[in-house]
DNA sequence: ATAGTTAGTTCATTGAACGAACTAACAAAG
DNA sequence: CTTTGTTAGTTCGTTCAATGAACTAACTAT
C-alpha cells in the first residue's frame, strides 16, 4: 500500500465486487450488495462500469430467492472478453495453452524443441503472431502472456536455470514491447502452486512439490505466491536428506533429490542406465508383478519423501500438500505409503494428495497469473 | 480487506502517516506529504488529529533542509502516551517487561514460579494491578498486554504446550474482561521473530530460530508473521535430520532437536547426566581450553546446525536468519562454524546472525504486539 | 529591505459511498 | 383478477475526505 486517494476507494470496490462475481457467480447486484457490504447503490454504479467494459455481462433472471418478490438480474464473469496465452518452456519443449477468461482451455500444443537462448524470444513471438491469427474474436483479445520457467525467477526477471542458459534473459521487456501484451514470467512449480490453488484448494496456504528432474515446490502464504526474498524459496530438492551423502552440483551432500527425484529414482531401476519414456511404465508394471526389488525400490523412496514433506510440513504448517509427479499418480499405493511414513504429530492435520490437475497445472496457472492480472483481482476460485 | 467505505479511506491514510513518523520520525508535514504522496492538506489535517489524541506531538522547530524557507515543526510519535505489558510463560518462571510505544524499557522483572494452568492467570493479573499502581502516568495507561507462551498457538488460542498444561486455556477473553485491556497470546519464538523484525532488522523475510529445550523457528514473511494454517509452522526442531535416528516424542525419528538443542547438546557435555545452571559456563570453559572431545562436540552440534538451516533456507529463502541461543553467543566460533558448513549455492546471500536483542527479544516482541494493535500500524521499525 | 524559498493552513471543488425514497417485478392469498 | 407483501434495482440529495490553488508564516541570502 503505497498511498491511499480517493480514486483508490472506488479501485478496491471494483476489484472486491468483480472478485465476487468471479469466485461466487452467477450473483445478482443484490446478492453482491449483501456479500461485500457495499450499498446497493454503489453496487449497481460499479456493476455499470463492469458491464460496460464487457468484462462482466448480465446472463438472465434467476429464480426468486425466497416466495414473492422481483426476480434477481443474475451477474457472472464475460469470460469471453478476451483469452490468456501461456506458455511452459522445457529443455527440448515449448509447451503452450490458450483459455478463456475463467481458465476454460480453447486449444494445447507441444512444440519438440531444443530450447536455444538465442533464438526463444523469437520462436515465442512467431508462436504469439500465430495464435493471434487465429483465436476466437473477443473484445480483449490476448490479455496477458505467461511463461513458465524451469528455474529460479525473481522479479519477473530469470535468475538461475538449471538445464537451460536463460538466466538474465529479458523475455517480459523485449516481448512485451514488441507485442504490447502484458508478459510475466514465473517458476514452473510456483505456476503449479497457483493452479492448484485457483481450481482445486481452498486453503490459503499450500505447498505444491513437483517432482521430476529436481524436486521444487511452490508455496502459497496467506493466499500470495511466496518466493522468498531472492526468488530460492521452495528449492526442496536440495534439503539435505543424509549427511555426509551423495554429492551435489548445488554444493551440498545428501541432498533430497539426490535419492527421490523422479530422474533418481528412475536411474535406481535401471541400475544407472538412462531412462527413457517407457521406464515408468516398465517399473509401473514390475512394480505390479511384486518383483520385490521393485517393491523395496518404492517402499524406499516413500519413505525418503515422507521425510522431505515431513521437512516441509515443519516448516509450512500448510493446509494441503500436492504432489506433482508421474510416479505418484502412476504406482498404486505410493501415496498411501508416503502417508504412513508421516508419524509425527505435526503432519496430522495436513493433507497430503496428489495433484488433480497433472501435466496441466503448470500452464493453467500461468493462465491465472495473466487473468487475475488483467481483471486486477487477487484471488480466482473456480471449480472445474 | 472485508469492505470499503468512505471511512476506511481515512482510516488507511492516518495509518500511513502515523507508520512514516513512527518508523522515520522526527519528520515535518511536509516530509510526510512527499513520503507518502499524500497532500500537504490531507496531512496537516490528519496530523490535527493525532496530536489532539495525543498519539503524536510537536518536538520543536527543525533546521531548515536548504537555505531559505520556513523551518519546519517536527512530529514524532508521543512515545510516553502509554504503556506495554509484557509476559514470558516459562515453564518455572514468570518474566515481566514495562515499556513505552518506542519499546524503550521501563522495568523488567522475573518471578520463579512453577506454572499451574488453575492459578495462572489470577497470577498474571494480580501482577497487571501491581503494575497499575506504580505505573507512570500516561493519557492511555496500559495499552495492551501480551503474553509469551512456550507452545503452539494459533488465533489467540493455546493450542499445545510440552512444558506445562496450559492447552486451550481462554487467558485473552478471560483475563480481557477482568481488566478492560486488549490481550494477546503468541508463541515466544514468533515474538522473538517480530522483535528481530522490529528492532534490528530491514528484511521483509526474515526467519528466527530460538534454540533453548527444543527448536522452533518464529518466520516472518513480507513484513508479517506467518504462523502456518494451524499454528504449527517453524516446528523445525521435528525436522528429520537422520532417517531411522534417536525417537522423539512427536512420532517421528531423528529429529533435529534430539541432536542440537542446547538440551541435548549439554547432555551430550555432561554425559547424560542432568545440565545445571553453571553448564554453559563449563562447557565454555572447556572449549577454551581446547578439549579435544569439546572441540569435536562443538564441530559436530555446528554441522547438524547447519544441515537445519539449510533446511530453512531451501524452504524459506529468507533475507536473514537469527539464531538465539546461549551456546552461540557464548562460544566463540561457533556462527563461523555452523557458517563454514553452509556450503549450497542457496544459503550464500542468506545472512547468518546472532540475535542481537538476546533474552530481551521474546518480551521485546511482545511489547511490539501491543503497540502495533494499539497505534493500530502494521509495521514498527525502530532504531535502538 | 528585498527576493526567493520552504512550511503549513484555508477553502472551494470533486469523486465516491451512502441512506432514503423511488420504480420494477414478482408470488401468494383472497 | 386484485391486493398485499416482498425482493431487485435505480435515482438523488447528503456527507465525507482528498485535492489543488491560493494564502499566510517564517526563514536565508543578497
Amino acid at each position: 500500500m503505497v498511498f491511499v486517494d480517493k480514486y483508490a476507494i472506488r479501485e478496491m470496490n471494483e476489484t472486491i465486487v468483480l472478485e465476487h462475481i468471479v469466485n461466487q457467480g452467477p450473483l445478482s447486484r443484490a446478492a453482491v450488495a449483501n456479500n461485500t457490504h457495499l450499498s446497493k447503490a454503489s453496487v449497481s454504479e460499479i456493476v455499470r462500469k463492469l458491464t460496460e467494459t464487457n468484462l462482466v455481462h448480465e446472463i438472465g433472471i434467476g429464480d426468486s430467492t425466497t416466495s414473492g418478490g422481483r426476480r434477481p438480474i443474475m451477474l457472472e464473469l464475460n469470460k469471453h472478453a478476451g483469452v490468456s496465452l501461456s506458455f511452459d518452456i522445457g529443455y527440448n519443449y515449448i509447451a503452450t495453452m490458450l483459455t478463456y477468461l475463467d481458465g476454460e482451455i480453447i486449444t494445447e500444443q507441444i512444440i519438440e524443441d531444443k530450447i536455444n537462448r538465442e533464438t526463444l524470444i523469437d520462436k515465442i513471438e512467431n508462436v504469439v503472431i500465430d495464435y493471434q491469427q487465429m483465436i476466437p474474436k473477443t473484445s480483449y483479445g490476448i490479455v496477458g502472456i505467461t511463461i513458465a520457467i524451469h528455474g529460479v525467477v525473481y522479479d519477473n526477471s530469470i535468475v538461475f536455470t538449471p538445464y537451460y542458459d536463460l538466466a538474465k534473459l529479458n523475455i517480459c521487456e523485449v516481448l512485451g514491447n514488441r507485442l504490447g501484451i502484458p508478459i510475466f514470467i514465473e517458476n514452473e512449480a510456483n505456476l503449479s502452486a497457483i493452479a492448484e490453488q485457483t481450481y482445486s484448494s481452498n486453503y490459503k496456504n499450500l505447498v505444491s512439490i513437483s517432482i521430476h528432474s529436481g524436486i521444487g515446490a511452490g508455496i502459497i502464504i496467506d493466499g500470495e505466491l511466496y518466493t522468498g526474498e531472492r526468488g530460492f524459496s521452495g528449492e526442496i530438492g536440495h534439503k539435505i536428506l543424509f549427511p555426509d551423502g551423495k554429492p551435489c552440483p548445488c554444493g551440498n551432500r545428501g541432498c533430497l533429490e539426490q535419492y527421490c527425484s523422479e530422474k533418481s529414482i528412475l536411474e535406481f531401476f535401471t541400475e544407472g542406465n538412462q531412462p527413457t519414456e517407457t521406464t515408468i511404465a516398465q517399473l509401473k508394471s514390475a512394480y505390479l508383478t511384486k518383483d520385490p526389488k521393485v517393491t523395496e525400490l518404492i517402499d524406499r523412496a516413500a519413505k525418503y519423501l515422507a521425510i522431505g514433506i515431513n521437512n516441509v510440513t515443519t516448516a509450512f504448517s500448510p493446509g494441503v500438500i500436492f504432489l506433482k509427479s508421474r510416479l505418484t499418480r502412476e504406482i498404486p499405493d505410493f501415496l498411501e505409503k508416503i502417508n504412513s511414513n508421516l508419524n509425527s504429530f505435526i503432519n496430522e492435520d495436513v493433507e497430503l494428495r496428489n495433484s488433480t490437475l497433472g501435466d496441466q497445472a503448470t500452464l493453467l496457472g500461468a493462465s491465472a497469473v495473466s487473468i487475475r492480472n488483467f481483471l486486477r483481482i487477487k484471488s480466482m476460485k473456480i471449480q472445474r
